[in-house]
DNA sequence: TTGTAGGCGTTATCAA
DNA sequence: TTGATAACGCCTACAA
């Protein structure tokens, strides 16, 4: 692998010149740029992160906490991670994954915080020093990015309110955490906006568990009945649960789910959802991140996506 | 952070004493040992990367090439990224992921590839210096790890059989890569050693495509009936398809998957399948590797995981 | 067994 | 505008 001193050499210029093209080029006379770029070319140069990370005293990783159990972890998070990656790739970083398990954080330039508990906050986020963004809502002023929970929950309700069901149960998961209160937010203001009465249900995040409380509901209820979930995962328990009890989806049963990665898809009839740009999110963790690390942990303020709504075939024919 | 001399300084001794504390130890007298790492421990010191990755000529940095669409991205792969990582962590590797778009793939001490196809090798493989292991089995003479395949898909055809199903029909991934051919030769050679036809039907890895092809054989056949899948995702059309129509699962119809990684446990019944210790095998891609870089790309050999097989009731009650 | 000198590839600083 | 020098933190080679 070609050095900034190979070039230099073959450029017939000092090493410093060479540096100067690549970090401040508009200090270098435009004749000698010109020669040191053709040398660049052909040595097919490419600066040594190892070698530049030691004079900026920078370790050119970023680490990406996953704080849930690998156990729920969804297929979310592979896009979240595609997305991340592209983006450090492109600014010459790279990832670290740590859970929960790795007892030292160890060294890094900045940390990108996802499936964080209210909990987390004293016993782990306040500990570091590097900069970091939070992956999902939070109220104690950590930069962060996330979707509209609120506004999304509110659109998938009015969504079933316009097609004419009454009757709309909400499924979230059981955990106390900003994205579940704003999505239980989106689907409490809509109902009462139209005077019907809210009914929640929290549980944990599972398909299983979702049917079996959808079966229960199912097989006492005999009017025209909607569950808007709080996530993929819950709405195809539902559908189990009305295919398993011979009812007809969307006629007799609506649902939907939220996030609108990949079990969306799986799901027969597919689920009507919200979507998160989940990639387009994970490129703006980074981004923000590295930003913060350039501009000296500056607070970067938040990102907040707008949720899309997916009509599919669990709501409408 | 703490450095190397400051570590020195604090135990009175030479900044190389400490470096020969950490990397040959045996060389250094007890009484200085010790000293020399309580001083370690005092100021928390953690050797800055960057500099041994200088001093090596290293990078320090390995790369997840994925060769799949991100589209067709199943929540697989987060378990085998969750895998490397953990054991590159442990050896101070960071990770960057490159995807087929990624036109230039960069400086790194050695490649994870996977999700190859035949026109890679060519493309794309054989241009690579550093050294690499695939994920997936191979018959280029690659150091590869993966499960054993062939063996994965006899097991899961003689539990049909022996559960008194003989009209088996095989569903697959309309690939012609090594990994769907073993799968293929299992299923193949159980059933001919019982005198059986084989039925082979290549398709997308979709669970709609399942459906829709398994819902045109279900259609017309009034006997028992068993689909053993290449993939959790069409065993789940398959299930689909049998729900659709009415049939009971696995009365009528029963269904296998392959991979046991999350969509298994989606189905409803959940999926008989065969599991592949997908994190494990990470961690193994991730040792291989690293062990070749130490050993100046020394061949490694494969490691070829035992299949297991999980039966829920999608084959039995 | 321990220490000194030099160098890995890059950049900031200062001098020319 | 350009170049020489020193420094980042660590390790190899050699010397004591």
């Amino acid at each position: 692998m070609a050095t900034l001193s190979d070039v230099a050499r073959k450029a017939v210029v000092s090493k410093m010149t060479v540096s100067r093209v690549i970090n401040h080029p508009e200090q270098v006379s435009a004749e000698l740029r010109q020669l040191v770029y053709k040398s660049m070319k052909e040595l097919n140069y490419v600066p040594n992160s190892a070698a530049q990370a030691l004079v900026h005293n920078r370790t050119q990783v970023i680490k990406l906490l996953i704080l849930e159990e690998m156990d729920t972890t969804e297929p979310y998070y592979m896009n979240l991670l595609a997305g991340i990656a592209i983006e450090l790739d492109q600014r010459h970083y790279s990832l670290q994954l740590v859970t929960r398990s790795s007892h030292t954080i160890g060294r890094c330039d900045g940390l990108i915080v996802t499936g964080m508990r209210e909990t987390d906050y004293d016993h782990i986020i306040s500990h570091l020093e590097q900069p970091l963004i939070l992956f999902g809502e939070n109220k104690k002023g950590y930069d962060y990015v996330d979707v509209d929970n609120k506004k999304g929950m509110q659109m998938v309700t009015e969504h079933i309110l316009n097609h004419g069901c009454q009757k709309i149960l909400f499924y979230g998961i059981e955990i106390d955490e900003p994205f579940m209160r704003s999505r239980i937010e989106g689907y409490e203001e809509t109902m009462k906006m139209k005077q019907l009465l809210p009914q929640i249900n929290l549980m944990k995040n599972s398909s299983h568990i979702a049917q079996f409380e959808a079966e229960k509901v199912l097989q006492k209820n005999h009017e025209r009945i909607a569950f808007v979930c709080a996530s993929d995962r819950l709405g195809i328990g539902v559908v189990h649960a009305a295919q398993r009890l011979g009812l007809n989806i969307p006629d007799d049963v609506m649902v939907t789910g939220f996030d609108g990665v990949f079990l969306d898809r799986i799901a027969q009839p597919k689920l009507t959802t919200i979507r998160q740009p989940i990639v387009e999110m994970g490129k703006t963790c980074a981004k923000l991140l590295l930003d913060k690390i350039d501009q000296d942990g500056m607070k970067q303020g938040n990102r907040i996506y707008k949720p899309e709504l997916i009509i599919r075939n669990s709501t409408t024919t």
